[in-house]
DNA sequence: GATCTGTATTTTGTATACAATTATTATATT
DNA sequence: AATATAATAATTGTATACAAAATACAGATC
């Protein structure tokens, strides 16, 4: 091994990657609105790429929920309806509550640490920007999801909270008292310390149910 | 609104599809077995087409987590372990809990109609095949599944049971016992029938942990 | 005037060609 | 003989070209 210059490092992202990037944040940005469509030709000019990676980046999107596909037809910006949002809550109040369990019964001190960290971590952002403010939510959250020892239920939940994503902002605008938030983020810590398997399911399913009813308020059919 | 003749039909499969399938096939077949490399070049020669539709298969393959992808080096088969197994499983046995809830709550007598028929599907299919079997468990749980309303939750489930997949008939092929796996989905059912949450949970829960007893014998790590 | 049909245009699907990276082999050096 | 290095081959990433399908529009027919 020689000089081992980190030529790369930060550098050179596959062209997927960076087109994905783009359209992604377009998408959340809702600079491409909902139903708008995408053509490949369109988007590789404009980001001097080929159609290739554009394709491959409109996939993943795809996966991701951001996007529908249409055969022979092309994709367009996926159109969320309350429906899908309602229903991706539902089974996060599910999942949050196996992932609480698993926690409570699997969670190692360092994992303890971390969850600590990351609630302290959410309480010091109140005040701060709303994105900070978010981003300090899904540390919090990940804390527990990656704490269950399960791996695939870490990366469904992340998908779940991938497709809420669009929405996560206008949601937590709408939130008054974020210490109510961070305080149920503080139950839901002690309740896995305690290993306290039955109250740690019953706060983060409150947590969540709250979610749902803000959204009910928010999204109105 | 003209004849609507069903020209299309079973006719012309993207290209993608027809590798995706053929890809599909011979892994869930161990013909392609577990670790092995996926070269574009390869597969595209055997198959006849270019490597751009196989490119699309491998990543849809890699979606459903049938196939990992590494960059810059290409797709080998998923190399599928005895704790991703079990993952998945404990994630069904939540979700599976879910469905039933809420399927206790929105069925309607139509799709009341339609599980009873799955469930006599499946008792009648003992003795038969096991591929049959296997079929008439997925139309059983299936109709669970669309029953609860939940499109999300659907898409969910059929991917983690398509996960399973490889070892699912493995796993068929341990089971002494089908008329007690039938009983199973009668009480299912019956609790289904009854509006009984509490009923169904346990009882669907139990028949997915009766799996995870399986497996933990069948697969010893 | 409305509808059908044929043509032109746009757009996706597929194939191929080229570039960049990684793996492999052979050679040289110690 | 073992290791390092250089040359070569294999393989993925990206670009471009061509084919097939879908869409839009214009003109013809009733």
């Amino acid at each position: 091994m020689t000089g081992e210059f980190e030529i790369d490092g930060s550098g050179f992202l596959p062209l997927r990657e960076v087109v994905y990037d783009a359209l992604r944040k377009a998408i959340l940005k809702e600079k491409l609105k909902p139903g708008e469509r995408l053509m490949e030709n369109t988007i590789a000019l404009k980001l001097g790429v080929s159609r290739t990676p554009v394709r491959e980046a409109i996939r993943m999107l795809a996966d991701e929920g951001l996007v529908v596909l249409i055969p022979r037809r092309g994709a367009q910006v996926a159109q969320i309806s309350r429906q899908e949002l309602l229903d991706v809550l539902e089974i996060r109040e599910s999942l949050d509550g196996l992932a609480v369990v698993l926690c409570c019964q699997r969670i190692t001190p360092e994992q303890e640490e971390l969850l600590d960290e990351a609630e302290r971590a959410f309480r010091d952002s109140i005040g701060k920007s709303i994105a900070e403010i978010a981003e300090k939510d899904i540390v919090f959250h990940d804390a527990i999801y990656t704490a269950s020892g399960n791996r695939k239920l870490v990366q469904i939940l992340n998908n779940l909270r991938e497709q809420m994503y669009r929405f996560r902002l206008e949601y937590l605008k709408q939130i008054r008292d974020f210490d109510e938030v961070a305080d149920e983020h503080g139950k839901i810590t002690a309740a896995i310390h305690a290993k306290d398997i039955q109250a740690a399911v019953s706060c983060i399913r409150e947590h969540i149910e709250k979610q749902i009813e803000t959204i009910g308020r928010t999204l109105p059919e």
